[in-house]
DNA sequence: TGATCTAATTTTGAATTCAAAATTATGTCA
DNA sequence: TGACATAATTTTGAATTCAAAATTAGATCA
């Protein structure tokens, strides 16, 4: 007899849904251009739908900040500002922070040999300075720690405001300095998550996301003074 | 002249958003059933709206969590499940802590005043035992602190916890115990507020909301039990 | 009676339509 | 020319329409 087994119950997922997950990677990727308006006419013809579900999609996507509803002017992709910076990071850092102490609880012998596998890697992308591979790495690194945690509401709250983050296009930022530096960080994390030493393993990724602020936000002010030079 | 004063600009709010806005305590508030089905077209007549801007509420109403969509059957209301309250008030302690620790450095006397007198009116009601009004001003003590910590990315994403959250009319539980010692928490949280100690007040903010999810959790299995005698 | 199948009705999801607002283009006159 | 007004066009917001899916009602038969 068949096991009534988690795997996921084929929910024909609606419309309006699988565009919000298809316009999010556009919006994180920068494919459409921060700032810019939201091509509503040509999105509906590029996914073969009508307006009412691209529209529904865009209220959703509204509702995370990655876009702007103007009334009767139509959508706008957010940019990343300063202080949507200095907001989001010390948030999501709190997040984070507890995402490691819950970790700590429930992780299995299993997922603390991915993430080990997962930090060998991304040395090795930081030994080869592969920029993209290791932030993707970086990624999923964050991610095992936050499905170790057993808590799809923490889960769906980091992953929003981490989206949001995302946009930023700081990857390019990465000082020689600022990225050994994370790394250091990062064995740390791996230490601390082996050892299961929860409060550790917060304070650590707590720090970690502050850097990182400082980091993003230092590169946003640079982007910015060249066309502020008065 | 006149200033370019930060009073609100005329921001004719779009339909969708009025209705979310409009929806959110009547869910809240119970008046839609939790688990039972959203009623699309009753809710089109009472708002005298088509069903296109109703829907578009309801999918974000959807992803805050309030509501659930089920393909081709419709919109349910949510129900607050045990497992969702474990989830929801960990995260929620995460970021009042934050809060707590923020609204140290920026608060300023006046509104160090305004949270002494919401106490003192909050005191009253547990004298009065007038447990609508103590959990009315209680939610507002909560508020304002959240407010002096001057980041809106974590009001949000508190406002949206806090209304799940909500709708467990939980407001009912509250033994004489229970309501004794979440009084000397908030007496400690003023005396830390006053003092301007960040750490305390995170601390006690955290602990705070876990007594809270400790007494929920009693009184949804208290809840349940009858109904499930076998 | 009650289980099962089929037809009628309702509800849902999404495309289309339509009025109002915003934008762009065109014309006028100093 | 260029500032302003007016008309044409486009875009937006929301109501309506329509096909598909789900639900309900009714019929059939053991």
């Amino acid at each position: 007899m068949m096991q009534n087994a988690p795997a996921q119950a084929i929910t024909r997922k609606s419309l309006h849904q699988e565009l919000v997950d298809r316009l999010q990677p556009l919006i994180i990727s920068g494919e459409l251009t921060p700032g810019s308006k939201v091509p509503e006419k040509l999105l509906c013809t590029r996914f073969g739908v009508s307006r009412t579900p691209l529209r529904e999609a865009l209220k959703v996507l509204a509702s995370d900040g990655l876009i702007r509803l103007e009334p009767n002017r139509g959508a706008w992709v957010t940019l990343v500002t300063i202080s949507e910076v200095e907001e989001v990071f010390p948030v999501l850092g709190a997040l984070e922070a507890l995402s490691g102490e819950l970790a700590c609880k429930s992780i299995t012998t299993d997922e603390i040999n991915a993430v080990r596998r997962l930090h060998a890697q991304m040395i090795e992308s930081y030994e080869t300075r592969d920029l993209d591979s290791y932030f993707a790495i970086n990624q999923k690194i964050h991610r095992a720690i936050l499905l170790a945690a057993r808590n799809d509401t923490l889960t769906t709250s980091c992953q929003a405001l981490s989206l949001r983050m995302q946009r930023a296009r700081y990857l390019a930022n990465m000082t020689e300095g600022r990225w050994y530096a994370a790394v250091q960080e990062h064995e740390n994390i791996l230490k601390f998550l082996i050892d299961k030493d929860g409060r550790r393993l917060a304070r650590t990724l707590l720090d970690h996301m502050e850097s990182k602020r400082v980091s993003v936000v230092q590169w946003l002010e640079a982007q910015n003074e060249p066309s502020e030079p008065m």
